[in-house]
DNA sequence: CACAAAATGTTAGAAATATAACACTTGATG
DNA sequence: CATCAAGTGTTATATTTCTAACATTTTGTG
């Protein structure tokens, strides 16, 4: 990608920001290139934004994103974790003050966030931001510092006693990689502070992950699974770990999606 | 509109109610129906549904903001913020560190903001950080705490605490009102904090408004007019501004877009 | 400045979508 | 039962969007 495109690319993406399209004659028009200038730029955007019937979108826009409860099989990895967000959405009560982790796991979560609930969340993610801004009736405290592309999220010195200082209530985690014996890890240490700050701080913690992160381990090691209240999965993964002896207290409730 | 095609239309909207859009022709597929009947439903559904490149949409989810109006924003000095930033833009060096004011003013800067320069951009405005992360060669600080979706932008205790916890070296501040006795103002309380404390920690000050901030007053002050090193505007006011006595210094240096 | 590489613009053709016209089906009604 | 009208399906055509190829411009570098 280059630094003209991500200008151009910069410019759309806040022309976008609030929700709508921008039809490509107008995108060309506004950033003084060709059509085709623009199509690339969507190319290069590598999914951030998208064309349908020749109009901009953002790509994280679910109003226009395909609607994958019809045809189930489509995306596998999306439809899990919408499956999983829709059982996770259980927890959530009146009055909450919710910590949502970053990735892409939790987004279905916090875009269908109901609107007659009184709720606040908290988190240190960029895209679960800009989700939580565009609901109106949602309060969002979102905690800041130096921005990681890899993760969309922000990372500070200050995380955990920022989120000691808040009254979370919930705390719906993600990781990368979930191993029985060996505990709960992620890709990038900056995310250790606010994880384990939100693990300690929350009457109620929920691991969400679908079997794809099972017997995985990642560089960076935040949790063991027994500190959690309930891990939220899917597929075969859940069924084995839900069909364990009843008198095993090592490991949290399990939700199959 | 006729009694099955509102069972059909119904059925549609259930499907898109999360969100989503359906291609022409699973919505024929799945009502059982061709593809023209789908499009005559849509015509019928009047504006409740709409037809984007072949797909179904919801016409307006009431779960976003209202669809960015391209044309509002252009005729609301939209070019000529393009011209004051332009100005501003050469304030920019190598190495710096900026602060950046929330609102739409400062966006055309941090969007081309130019790839051959090493830069850091500090700012509580969610718009802002959105713009700069989509730029790899720029690093992001971002100011955290309670989202005001007015401004954009957030707004905690600590925040003065922070700002001058980092090594800002220029800030680029914007108003809703500037006035050469009464000083310069803002709508939010929560921007003030932000805002002094930049200006106090920043090595330069560089106010941006256009003239239809001049002569105009705001509830919330936040500085005197000769606190900034360099004010960018443009039109009649920048005009006459620039051409006050030589020996006057009371007032900053004025560039004129 | 010359050169190469990257970015952008232009054009033409392919594919998809939209529109219009007309034929067929259905169901209500006298 | 005949008839009509509304609804629907089919086909053809127009329009738009997408893709690929090539020409041109800009940018970076020695």
């Amino acid at each position: 990608m280059n630094s003209r495109s991500a200008m151009r690319l910069a410019r759309l993406q806040e022309a976008l920001s609030r929700g709508g399209t921008i039809h490509l004659s107008e995108a060309a028009r506004l950033c003084g290139v060709s059509e085709m200038t623009i199509r690339r730029d969507v190319v290069a955007s590598e999914g951030t934004m998208t064309l349908l019937g020749g109009r901009l979108v953002m790509a994280d826009n679910p109003q226009y994103a395909p609607a994958y409860n019809l045809d189930e099989q489509r995306d596998s990895h999306y439809l899990a974790k919408q499956r999983l967000c829709q059982c996770a959405e259980a927890f959530i009560e009146d009055g909450d003050t919710l910590f949502v982790d970053c990735g892409t796991t939790l987004m279905p979560l916090v875009s269908s966030l109901a609107g007659d609930k009184t709720l606040t969340v908290v988190t240190y993610a960029l895209n679960v931001a800009n989700a939580v801004s565009r609901l109106p009736h949602v309060r969002l405290v979102l905690l800041g510092g130096l921005y990681h592309s890899s993760s969309q999220s922000f990372g500070s010195d200050d995380m955990a006693g920022a989120i000691q200082r808040l009254g979370i209530n919930k705390a719906f985690i993600s990781a990368a990689g979930v191993h029985v014996e060996r505990g709960v890890s992620c890709f990038h240490f900056h995310e250790v502070a606010p994880k384990r700050a939100a693990i300690e701080a929350a009457g109620k913690r929920i691991l969400v992950a679908d079997d794809s992160k099972f017997g995985v381990i990642r560089p960076a090691y935040f949790a063991q699974l027994d500190e959690f209240d309930v891990v939220v999965t899917n597929g075969g993964v859940g069924e084995r770990l839900s069909r364990r002896p009843s008198d095993d207290t090592t490991l949290p409730r399990i939700m199959v999606a």
